[in-house]
RNA sequence: GGCGCAUUGGUGUAGUCGGUUAACACGCAGCCCUCUCAAGGCUGAGACCACGGGUUCGAGCCCCGUAUGCGCUGCCA
């Protein structure tokens, strides 16, 4: 049989990492065992969902390489069929109608008002006091005759459990005493979550669900609803969920744009090199290898690999060095610097476009030179945005000077106003003018001057890039051209600021 | 409150049928390289494997308890 599972997230913002995490495990299942991979909006609750929020989470998943098969679903136009369930389960006699009128609900803080109920209650709930389950049925259909607004609610037995396997957690059981008895339809007519997911995932033909660890007790609901509608459950594999630092819910409200997808792809992810770091939470390859392409992702996947424990996705919001995770940075450096480049290239001209550095010359009469200066530059850059910062100085004249090159580099020692336009003239006369004639010529000068090759070098970094660091000063000064650097070289702009030390 | 799940250095993870100096990566510190910074190479700090009891000749691995965290507990998803 051939496998079909489905990434199901509803529409109520933008792609959380831990969503766009949970697409991926989908997504390396489906293609590691030749199955399907389907996409379903679960967009039910409408005074929440927005065609915004989709095409968000769609824009997310196309960054991520994250092809699904099959036409998406949209569960809201499957609510008939929902309904026609919930009928049948109330005809069978499997489910009941609650005449209890509807409690008012404010949604604010519902979630503790909630567990203070339950606190209340204590641990004596009985699951099967609904005054309503076991009403005569001519009894029942004489009130929704008369108009009287009802729910549907399951009617969970009285005595046994729920099992299931889960590929991740093992025996999963609850005492039926445990379940309450679940409204399937509210009164106004509209499908709940747990009926409509089991309802969907039947009609899908749904054979595996990967889904968070928070579901993990909502499962044993729909396994009551697998076997009442009569189906056969699929496998399921819950996969464990990623937390803030501190073990904290990772969550727009408290953390920002930090959980969001589109955040990385804005702040210069290589979208590869993010996939393969959210690969890495919660699941593993069990063996050192850490950097894998997607093929080799795929290949390497298995439910088996997928541990318990939740893990932390460490950033520092105070740290601007640390926005997101060190390793999540570390990694996208690391793809930078060694991916194909003809793969890197596009996406700098994407940025470069964006801060509006890109010229048309590059893919044409200077498209060598372009390639090389990528080259020359993309190994100690971290994010895409790196190369139209600290790499301005590469394709525009007008850039900027970063303070500790400044002042580490060229107010230390004020004669350098006055000797870069002398190596400017030094280097005016080197021909051809190569890396070895030009540290032949730069060496020569320190020496003229009494000074280490650094002092030089390091001043000519600071006033031709703007920068305190960067590649071998010979390779920039022959990359950038005589122009250019003679230029940089004896204009002043550098010590516009200069006050003396 | 009840029920469920989890717990290996700061973080992500490895740790086969119980026998390891508890491994790897990120981060951190130092050294080498060097015109700077990365990269690379080398070295180091950092975990008595949440805690307490068992079982065993022997436990990170098995059992019980406790603590902590998270999840669910809704006519939300």
């Amino acid at each position: 049989m051939t496998e079909r599972v489905r990434f199901a997230p509803s529409p109520t913002g933008y792609l959380h990492i831990g969503a766009a995490r949970t697409a991926l495990f989908n997504y390396l299942y489906a293609r590691h065992n030749g199955g399907k991979f389907l996409l379903r909006i679960e967009d039910t609750d409408l005074q929440r969902s927005t065609d915004e929020s989709t095409r968000s989470i769609l824009e997310g998943m196309a960054w991520l390489g994250l092809e699904y098969d099959e036409e998406i679903v949209f569960q809201s136009d499957n609510a008939e069929k929902h309904r026609q369930a919930a009928l049948k389960l109330l005809e069978e006699g499997k489910a009941y109608r609650d005449f209890t009128p509807k409690a008012e609900n404010s949604d604010k803080n519902i979630k503790e008002a909630i567990a203070e109920r339950a606190r209340a209650q204590g641990g004596d709930k009985n699951m099967r006091d609904n005054p309503f389950r076991d009403l005569p049925k001519e009894e029942s259909d004489a009130r929704a005759e008369s108009g009287e607004l009802f729910a549907i609610r399951l009617k969970v037995g009285e005595t046994g459990k729920t099992s299931f396997e889960d590929a991740v957690y093992g025996t999963q059981e609850r005492d039926y005493s445990e379940i309450e008895d679940l409204v399937l339809l509210r009164s106004d007519g509209h499908p709940l979550y747990n009926l409509a997911v089991v309802c969907d995932d039947i009609e899908m033909g749904i054979t595996t669900v990967i889904r968070g660890q928070d579901h993990l007790t909502n499962t044993h609901k729909q396994v009551l609803l697998y076997e009442a509608l009569g189906a056969t459950k699929p496998k399921f594999a819950h996969v464990p969920l990623i937390l803030a630092p501190g073990g904290k819910k990772l969550s727009k409200r408290i953390h920002g744009p930090i959980v969001s997808m589109t955040t990385y792809r804005d702040e210069g992810f290589i979208a590869a090199a993010f996939r393969n770091f959210i690969a890495l939470l919660g699941w593993s390859p069990k063996t050192d290898q850490e950097i894998m392409n997607l093929p080799e992702m795929i290949d390497l996947f298995t439910l088996e690999g997928i541990n318990r424990s939740s893990a932390i996705f460490n950033f520092d919001a105070n740290n601007p060095k640390r926005w997101t995770d060190d390793k999540a940075l570390w990694m996208n450096a690391e793809y930078i610097r060694t991916m194909f480049l003809g793969e890197l290239l596009p996406l700098v001209k994407a940025e470069l476009k964006s801060a509006k550095l890109w010229r048309e010359e590059y893919e044409d009469e200077d498209r060598v030179w372009f390639e090389k200066t990528v080259d020359l530059i993309r190994s100690r850059f971290f994010t895409l945005k790196d190369f139209s910062s600290q790499g301005r100085a590469y394709f525009s004249e007008d850039f900027d000077f970063d303070e500790t090159a400044l002042k580490k580099n060229l107010y230390k020692e004020p004669k350098l106003r006055e000797w870069l336009p002398e190596l400017a003239d030094k280097l005016e006369a080197v021909e051809p003018f190569e890396h070895d004639a030009i540290q032949a010529a730069v060496s020569q000068f320190a020496e003229e001057k009494a000074v280490k090759v650094g002092l030089v070098a390091n001043a000519a970094r600071a006033a031709i890039t703007g920068q305190s660091v960067g590649a071998s000063m010979f390779e920039i000064i022959e990359h950038l051209g005589k122009m250019r650097v003679t230029n940089r070289l004896r204009s002043q702009l550098a010590w516009q600021n200069y006050q003396g030390e």
